[in-house]
RNA sequence: GGGGGCGUGGCGGAAUGGUAGACGCUGCGGAUUUAAAAUCCGUUGACUGUAAAAGUCGUGGGGGUUCAAGUCCCCCCGCCCCCA
């Protein structure tokens, strides 16, 4: 055995043995009454899943980050015996292939299949533990026929519609998108560009159908960051309030929503939509060209453009009134564009007085204020920074007043506290509406149906035929799938180019035969990535999308690890698909992802000069005091995410040529706590490499010596019989295996978990006899434990001390007798200041704590004159005295 | 404005209410070496102090609970994220 580690000696040979052994195969059940083929019945199941990658053709660290951490908890679980699901695939479809193909000619399929090989075999590289012959790509015929199959269930249960609205439109991409892919800046998350809006006819999945289980089944989810929970709680927005029917002049029913019913009294003009269907019979002669100028402008302006904070409010009068139901008072009707004709209702009742947008509105045209809601007392109104007078006078305020207080000037509700809580006015308000046929309480969503149509060529066709005669007839199973033709043109521009491949588009009709013309928009790509974790459990079924007994025996999957961007899209749209899955009857839980696990991104020193420029590292002469190379400015450092356009991306496969995948790994996870970012560092890594270093000397000096015999005799070892040195590092053994199995057990703190790995190298490396059983038990656990964190060195080093791989052999168990101390440090404290320790027996009760303590010297020290007015003693930790 | 998270040495980060700073990096000193690399040993919160000791302060700031607070409670400051 050599005594130098190189891993580029070892870390091929082992993943090829890994892989001719089949040693990361998913365990097969056996097929009888019972148990299918495939599925985990008996045993425990594991199944654990990292998001699965954009094959752009380069694997990146944030990858390598998020692969190891599955691949250590998959490692972990088969050695623990559970039967384990760890497989790896490609969210193959997306604009980067096409843009190739309009760039450089080259057939998205290929440059994708391409991209894929290339990234399969640097993740074989790194010796992640999948499955591969469960791989699946979403862009071959064999995935998206499912991908159709599922889009025409969701066709048939009615959520799948076609309906003209305006929509998020990208102009660099040249593509459509829905809300949730667009940032809080009204930027595309792809392409970055601002999304502009057109009118267009599209389809839609009724995801506000499933909002409110959306919501409340985030509870079910315990294992999820509270954050992420959040996230969605926020995104889907659930408000409470009221429709209220409000009376136009016409007699028109103009029905507004609010969330404060109670304020009812309190409005004094209403305000429309742009798009609202009422504006053109509100709008008087006078006003028409106004109204109509102003809904032009609308038009063209995003949601996030029209309803941004501070944005100085704009609106025209109809020149209309309405009529307000509950006490009889014509209001003016304006029209708005912070109004969203698909929120509530389109309308709203302005309530200026506790509105801070229809206050803004009112000051700016100079329309009335009255306040139905006052402060309690004179303390409440100066606790909320309002008028410090009783009352509000609406002349002199210059905010609404959002607070508590009571209700006034409001007929059935004066003396009513205000606020939404049981026997409140909200409640009241309700009640009296409901009572009198006034208007109901409902409830609102800020959740909209998710655009899934894409002007674009690579995705999944949706299996859809227009036909003059029957309209809109789904394409029969039998025909699925509807392939992607080959022979297209890209042009980037315009429609689809689906469009104008005539042969594909011209089809007949599947239910008259008439001429008919398919569908030529493709699915959202997140419509791929929203099942391929069902897929996986019955990867090459070509008969059916998946059988319902394998899924429902491998899932939910029991640890999910993917990035923080993904908290609301992909999470969302993959718990919406469970749901209707689950009510078509092909699966049988609610939720599929039980814990989630959202990794840190990975950072870098990046050099930024005054003008925001990143400078190249290479380009400065001292790293450690960084000037600008022009200007000789000092550069101001940072971490930030890899990235090229910083300057500070570290290629995995150069970490991976200097020092192996196993440091790469030990180095990830040593770095930071998972969900932390993590900040690479050349030194750090190079640490990693020299502990790797020293575990291999260690264990190679143990394998070559005579003492490797003694390996045999581990399992008899016992520690009552252990000289005082062997029991200490038999103690470390056993105290590593305890903290690195709750460690990955319970809060997945791998950065301990690698110091505990250390800890045990470090007192092996101290133990002053090299030929004791404790030794060779140590050495042998140190390997069974590192194995799962670095599973090449550790197959390598196995094989020089026992039979078969490592990877084969079960999770060492900790002997609590090993922990058992005979002696333990006592800590003297004097008024809860620490002031020395001394070793004790361990079997010392109460009484004979004291009593050391009691007669050690620095307490003699400390206590000599003093009255000692109260003894704490805990066992096995401290004595503290308390004395005057 | 609302919600969530965070704040600990030169750095990354550890600490069931019980010795703050585990483990690692960096720095410093030393051994080995013709020299270097590699390796090994020691040291590395601040301050006071010494021959050796020993002591004081210290987890963003201020208060509180407790025999004992990084940890629990209240107020404040700063940073990050999400939603408006």
């Amino acid at each position: 055995m050599e005594l130098r580690y190189s891993p580029a000696d070892i870390e091929t040979k082992w993943q090829q043995y890994w892989a001719d052994h089949k040693l990361n195969k998913t365990p097969e059940g056996i097929t009888n009454g019972s148990q299918t083929e495939g599925s985990p019945k008996n045993a425990k199941k594991f199944y654990a899943l990292s998001m699965f990658p954009y094959p752009s053709g380069d694997l990146h660290m944030g990858h390598v980050r998020n692969y190891t951490i599955t691949d250590v908890i998959a490692r972990v679980r088969r050695m623990q015996g559970y039967q384990v699901l760890h497989p790896m695939g490609w969210d193959a479809f997306g604009l980067p292939a096409e843009n190739a193909a309009i760039k450089r000619g080259v057939p998205p399929a290929d440059w994708t299949l391409k991209n894929i090989s290339q990234m399969r075999e640097q993740l074989k590289a790194l010796g992640l533990s999948y499955d591969w012959d469960r791989e699946v790509a979403t862009c071959l015929p064999n995935y998206y026929r499912w991908t159709q199959w599922i889009f025409l269930q969701f066709f048939e249960a009615g959520l799948a519609y076609q309906k003209e609205a305006a929509v998020n439109w990208d102009p660099i991409d040249q593509t459509v998108l829905a809300n949730e892919q667009v940032d809080s800046e009204g930027r595309s998350w792809r392409s970055g560009a601002k999304v502009e809006r057109k009118l267009l006819r599209q389809w839609f999945f009724k995801i506000t159908a499933y909002a409110e289980q959306l919501l409340n089944d985030l509870d079910q989810l315990s294992g999820w960051p509270e954050r992420v929970k959040t996230m969605q709680a926020n995104w889907i927005g659930k408000s409470t309030g009221a429709q209220v029917t409000f009376k136009t002049e016409a007699g028109e029913d103009l029905v507004i929503y609010t969330t404060r019913p109670d304020t009812l009294w309190g409005a004094t003009f209403m305000v429309l939509a742009p798009e609202h269907p009422l504006v053109a019979s509100l709008t008087s002669a006078t006003q028409a060209d106004l109204i109509e100028a102003y809904q032009a402008a609308a038009a063209n302006l995003s949601t996030i453009d029209r309803t941004a904070e501070g944005r100085e409010k704009t609106g025209v009068w109809t020149g209309g009134y309405a009529v307000n139901p509950v006490n009889g008072e014509k209001i003016p009707v304006w029209v708005a564009d912070y109004v969203m004709m698909d929120y509530g209702t389109g309308a709203i009742m302005a309530v200026p007085a506790h509105d801070q947008r229809d206050f803004e509105f009112a000051r700016k045209f100079d329309l009335p204020i009255k306040a139905v809601v006052q402060p309690e007392d004179e303390a409440a109104g100066e606790a909320a920074g309002e008028a410090a007078s009783e009352t509000i006078a609406e002349d002199k305020m210059t905010a609404a007043y959002l607070h508590d207080g009571v209700m006034v000037h409001s007929g059935p509700l004066n003396g009513v506290a205000s606020g939404k809580g049981e026997g409140e006015s909200v409640q009241r308000a309700i009640a009296y509406l409901e009572e009198k046929s006034l208007g109901h309480g409902t409830t609102n969503y800020r959740l909209r149906d998710w655009l899934v149509s894409r002007q674009r060529y690579w995705g999944a066709p949706i299996p859809i035929i227009h036909c003059p005669h029957c309209g809109t007839v789904p394409v029969p199973e039998k025909d699925l799938p509807v392939k992607l033709p080959e022979n297209v043109e890209f042009s980037g521009k315009g429609a689809s180019p689906l469009a104008k491949v005539e042969d594909w588009v011209n089809v007949s009709c599947p239910s008259c035969g008439a001429a008919a013309k398919r569908e030529t928009d493709t699915m959202d790509t997140f419509l791929d990535s929203s099942w391929y974790f069902l897929r996986y459990a019955d990867a090459n079924n070509e008969e059916a999308v998946f059988s319902s007994e394998r899924v429902n025996s491998w899932l939910p999957v029991d640890q999910y690890v993917g990035g923080i961007e993904h908290a609301i899209l992909h999470l969302l749209y993959s718990r919406f698909f469970t749901k209707v899955l689950r009510d078509r009857n092909l699966l049988n839980f609610d939720e599929p992802f039980q814990r989630l696990l959202t990794q840190g991104m990975v950072q870098a020193i990046t050099y930024k000069n005054a003008e925001g420029q990143f400078i190249m590292p290479q380009d400065i002469t001292d790293l450690n005091s960084p000037t600008d190379p022009v200007t000789g400015e000092r550069l101001q450092v940072s971490f930030e995410k890899m990235s090229k356009s910083k300057f500070n991306g570290v290629p995995p496969s150069e970490v991976l040529a200097k020092y192996g995948a196993d440091t790469a790994r030990m180095f990830i996870l040593f770095k930071a706590p998972p969900e932390k970012d993590l900040e690479w560092d050349d030194a750090d890594v190079e640490g990693q490499f020299r502990f790797l270093n020293r575990v291999w000397r260690a264990v190679a000096g143990f394998a070559q010596s005579d003492s490797v015999s003694l390996v045999k005799q581990i399992k008899d070892i016992q520690s009552q019989s252990l000289s005082k040195e062997d029991k200490a590092l038999r103690k470390a053994t056993h105290t590593a295996i305890k903290e690195i199995t709750e460690d990955i057990e319970g809060d997945y703190q791998f950065n301990t978990a690698v110091s505990e790995l250390m800890k045990l190298s470090n007192a092996l490396n101290d133990a002053k006899n090299k030929t004791t059983l404790a030794f060779a038990e140590g050495i042998c656990t140190l390997v069974l434990l590192i194995a799962p964190f670095a599973p090449h060195i550790a197959d390598e080093l196995w094989s020089h001390l026992g039979e078969g791989s490592v990877h084969q052999q079960p999770w060492p168990s900790v002997d609590n007798t090993a922990l058992v101390a005979d002696e333990i440090t006592l800590v003297v404290q004097i008024m809860g200041k620490t002031r020395g320790t001394l070793q004790v027996p361990a079997a010392a009760d109460k009484a004979a704590l004291e009593r050391y303590a009691r007669e050690s010297e620095v307490a003699q020290r400390y206590l000599e004159g003093k009255e000692i007015k109260k003894v704490i003693v805990v066992p096995g930790k401290l004595v503290n005295f308390v004395a005057v």
